[in-house]
DNA sequence: CATGATCATCGATATTTTCGATTGAGATGG
DNA sequence: CCATCTCAATCGAAAATATCGATGATCATG
C-alpha cells in the first residue's frame, strides 16, 4: 500500500509549498496546474497520508504534511548531493586516490594540501600511507596506488616523477653522547658507536647514506628514532625539519663528521605515465610540487 | 545535463549489483531484463557517469558506481524511512504531541514513558514543558496541549482524566530548623515561621494545602525549595519521593503537625474529549496511567 | 564446437505524466 | 450584491516514458 515517495513528487509538493499554491508552483516547474496537482496526489497515495489541507482557499500542510515534507526535503537535498557528486565525477574527478608517502618527508606539507582539496570539497576518498625508504615504492606497486613521494626509486619508464622542495639531512647524536664532543669526527670513530636507522619497511636493503657499522639500532620511524638519540642510544641521520629545535637547543648536536655532517636530497612526486591522474591526483601534485605539473619524465 | 537521479532507477542499479547481474536482478524485481537495463541506462545518463563495467562477460560497478551506488543506497534508506515515517502516520500516529507536567510529579515516571516511546520508534516530535499548579492547566489551554498531567484541575466537560499513581507528600523541615524538635506543632507554631512554597507557575491563586501564613517564600520548582529547605529558611510541603532520601538522613526533619503531617493526592493524566488522542498519545497515557486507557469522564 | 548465460538493442505495447479546458468554490472590489 | 478574479479539482486527449518480448552478439564452459 505505501510505498517509497518519488523525488519528483517530493518535488512538486515543495514547490507548491515554497510559491504558496498550485498554479504558482507549476510556473515555477514550468508545468501546468494540474499536472502538479497529479504529482501532489500522486505523493499523497504512495504515502496514504494527507500532505496538504484542501479546506480553505488556499491550501496548507497538513501536520502530517509538514513532518513528511522536512523530511523530503532532507530526501532531496541528498539526491542533489549525489548529483553533485556525480557532476564532479564527470568532470574527471576520480573516485579514489591512494597516495603513499616516505616518512622522512615532513608530514605537515602534505597534510596541508590534503586540507586544501578538503576545502575545495573535492569528492575523492583519498587515503594516505606511510611507509620507509624502498617500502614506499614496493607498497606503490602493491596496492596500485596513484602518487608514491618519495626520496628514492627505482626508476621505470612508465613512471613520471616531479621533484618538491629539497629536504637536508643532518648527523646528530646526544649531547650527552661521547661523539658529541670529538671535534674531528673519522669513519673509524663512527664505526665505534652504534648507529640509529629507521628500517626499510619493505624489509629489503639499505640506505645509501649509511656507514655500514656493526651496530645498528633499526627503529620504526622517525618519532622513534629521534627519540632513541635524545636517549644518546647512538648516532643517525635525521631531517633537519624535525631536529632543528633539539639542535637549537643543545639536546641534540651535529657530529662534527669529516666526510660531511649534512646532505640534501630532492624527493619525487612520482605517478604512473601510463595512467594519467584524474583531477584531484592533478590538484594534490600541483599543491605539493607548488606549480602545475610540466611533463616530463624521471 | 546532470540531473537529479530517479530512486527507482537507483533500485534497479542496486539490484543488479546486489544479484550479481540484470536477468536475475530483473527476476527479483518482476520485470524484464531489458527493463532493468533500460533503468540504470537511464541513471547513468541523468548522471552522466558511465556507471557499469560492460567489458567483460558479467558487468562490475566501475569505481565511479561504487562511490555513487553507496551514496544511492544511502539515499534509497532515507527514502524508505521516509516511506516508514508516513506509514505510522497512516496507521494513526500523530505527528507531533505536547504534554504539560506538574513539576510536583516525578518527572523519571515520564522520562522512562519518553524513552520506552523512542525505543518503539514513534515517530512522533514529542515536547515535554514542566509547569505548577494551575500554570499546567492554564499553558495546556494556550498551548493548545494534547495531554496534560496535573495535581488538580479546573474540570471541563470535554476533558477526560485518568488517575495516576498516588503521590504523598510530606511537611518538611531543616534539623537546624526551630521546628524541627517540636513535638507537637500546632497552626499558630506555623504562623510565627516562613513557608516555603513553589509559586503557581500561571500567577494564579495558590494550593490548599497551603497555611496562610504572614511571611511566604516562593520558589520556582521543587529542586528550588528542596534547597531553601535544607538552607533552614523555613517549612514546606515537598512530594515525598523528593526528599526521602534526607528524611532518612536526618538532614530534614518531618514537621509533627498536630493538623497531620502528610498528605497524598492522586495525579490525574487530562486530554480533549473532543479531539482524541493518536495513537502516541494513546500509548503515552498508557506507559504513564499503567494499562489501557478506559473510557470514563473526569 | 556446442551449449548456455549475459547483456544490448529494437519495435510494439502499456503505463504514466502532462496538457489544455472546464467547473465550482472562495476571495475581492465596486 | 454582483461582477470578477484566483484557487484548486477534474477530465479527456496527447505526449512521454517504462515495460515487454524477441533477437543477436559476446563470452564462458565442458
Amino acid at each position: 500500500m505505501i510505498m517509497r515517495p518519488d523525488l519528483d513528487a517530493i518535488n512538486a509538493l515543495d514547490a507548491v509549498v515554497r510559491h504558496g499554491g498550485f498554479a504558482r508552483a507549476a510556473a515555477a516547474l514550468n508545468r501546468v496546474q494540474s499536472a502538479v496537482s497529479y504529482q501532489v496526489e500522486k505523493l499523497e497515495a504512495q504515502l496514504g497520508v494527507a500532505l496538504l489541507d484542501r479546506s480553505g482557499y488556499r491550501v496548507r500542510l497538513t501536520p502530517e504534511g509538514e513532518a513528511l515534507l522536512a523530511e523530503g526535503r532532507r530526501l532531496l537535498g541528498q539526491a542533489d548531493r549525489m548529483a553533485s557528486m556525480a557532476r564532479q565525477f564527470a568532470g574527471g574527478w576520480e573516485p579514489r586516490l591512494t597516495m603513499i608517502l616516505d616518512g622522512i618527508l615532513p608530514l605537515e606539507t602534505t597534510l596541508r594540501a590534503l586540507r586544501t582539496l578538503a576545502e575545495e570539497k573535492v569528492p575523492t576518498r583519498i587515503q594516505l600511507k606511510v611507509e620507509y625508504l624502498s617500502g614506499v615504492q614496493s607498497r606503490f606497486e602493491k596496492d596500485g596506488a596513484d602518487i608514491m613521494v618519495v626520496k628514492d626509486y627505482e626508476g621505470r619508464p612508465d613512471l613520471e616523477a616531479h621533484p618538491l622542495r629539497e629536504v637536508e639531512c643532518v648527523l646528530c647524536v646526544s649531547r650527552r653522547h661521547p661523539l658529541a664532543d670529538r671535534p674531528r669526527v673519522t669513519p673509524r670513530d663512527l664505526h665505534e658507536h652504534v648507529e640509529l636507522s629507521v628500517q626499510d619497511s619493505s624489509g629489503r636493503g639499505d640506505d645509501e647514506h649509511m656507514f655500514g657499522g656493526d651496530r645498528v639500532f633499526y627503529l620504526d620511524g622517525f618519532i622513534a628514532k629521534k627519540q632513541a638519540l635524545r636517549m644518546g642510544l647512538g648516532f643517525g641521520w635525521m631531517p633537519r625539519y624535525l631536529v632543528n629545535r633539539e639542535l637549537h637547543a643543545g639536546t641534540l648536536r651535529e657530529v662534527r663528521y669529516a666526510g660531511g655532517s649534512r646532505y640534501r636530497f630532492t624527493p619525487l612526486l612520482v605517478h604512473r605515465a601510463t595512467a594519467p591522474l584524474g583531477r584531484t591526483g592533478r590538484r594534490l601534485a600541483e599543491l605539493l610540487v607548488g606549480g602545475p605539473l610540466a611533463d616530463h619524465g624521471a
